[in-house]
DNA sequence: TATCTTTGTTTGGAGAGACTAACAAGGAGC
DNA sequence: GCTCCTTGTTAGTCTCTCCAAACAAAGATA
């Protein structure tokens, strides 16, 4: 134990990489109880000594303690950083799901992303906004069905569609690569 | 005209970054009707040879008609593409603003993160669920401010702070930091 | 103990996106 | 025409994140 005397790198602050780095080590901990390189890489689409270099960066920022052939674990710190990125990953995902109704894939996938791109006070907003849905009596669960039924008959989403043939042969190819690694 | 010969690296699918730099073109284009080097970098928040290289691979691409010292145009791709992610910007902004009340410098810098990591399906859900929000009767425009009421009174955010502790130290930099080059 | 397999590390390198410093064009003003 | 300032480009470098190839340690199995 007792997270010392290192922190180098303690300067610039963390980039989206290193929180999913991060995030990911915090779920395989509660998940298996022994983290290995292995399975951080393949949790992250990535190859193993990508992870073996990532590792000793967050170590010298005193995010993980990481010693050569032993097994990872997070710093207070580290630990920090990776549960409020769980949160923020479930919070994102159930407003995706719940609300929008993305299915569970696609969802996890763009929440992960999502994650890295909002303030404290705009994911609190949607925490609040979450509870607000289900809590609020006009705006209650039932609410949560007139929505389904309004995707599925009330609209025509027709329009637009001249502007997005162009886009789509460029952008989508990015969009389903990414989501193939997750 | 005649967006013709080139097209030599159409392959790879566009990355984040060349994606706000058409909409950037896109919108300084409607904007002043010459659109510069420096004024890309203004806006991105970059230095004018960062703009230069970027202009040189758009231009491979096909992006982009650009000749040393000369203005810049958007070709008919480009333009799909700098059209559909300002769409997206707004979307998503309005999403921010009306629906979750975040404060409109702060909303403007994350619709311009979110915008590359939500798939044509989730963005169009986003459009349904503010057209849902704004015509269906029982969650029409009064629902709105009953969820402003609830933001001001009903709840207590005091949870979940001892987490965000060693989280705000880590994180908070990076997210204002980057706020600043918006 | 000797050997084989799995796991992890080192080395060297690639490409994206950014920067600084130095140089080059283009337009004012005289 | 000749300076001067703004704008734009070139060249060289840096950091971040990734990879493949080669090597090294640990663990299983005979």
């Amino acid at each position: 134990m007792a997270s010392g005397a290192h922190e180098k790198t303690a300067s610039s602050p963390l980039t989206p990489v290193m929180e999913d780095y991060l995030e990911a080590i915090f779920d395989l901990d509660q998940e298996k109880k022994v983290v290995r390189v292995k399975d951080i890489a393949k949790r992250l689409g990535v190859k193993m000594p990508t992870v073996t270099s990532m590792l000793k960066n967050l170590n010298e920022r005193g995010l993980v303690n990481y010693e050569k052939y032993e097994y990872v674990e997070l710093t207070e710190k580290g630990l920090g950083v990776g549960a409020e990125m769980r949160r923020r990953h479930e919070v994102l995902l159930e407003f995706l799901v719940e609300i929008l109704k993305i299915d569970h894939a696609t969802a996890d996938g763009e929440a992960c992303k999502m994650e890295h791109a909002l303030s404290m006070t705009t994911l609190e907003r949607f925490v609040e906004f979450m509870a607000f849905i289900h809590r609020c009596p006009r705006a209650g669960e039932d609410w949560l069905d007139r929505f389904d039924q309004f995707l599925e008959c009330g609209h025509q989403p027709e329009a637009c569609k001249s502007n997005m043939a162009s886009f789509k042969c460029e952008l989508s190819d990015r969009i389903s690569r990414d989501a193939e690694k997750e």
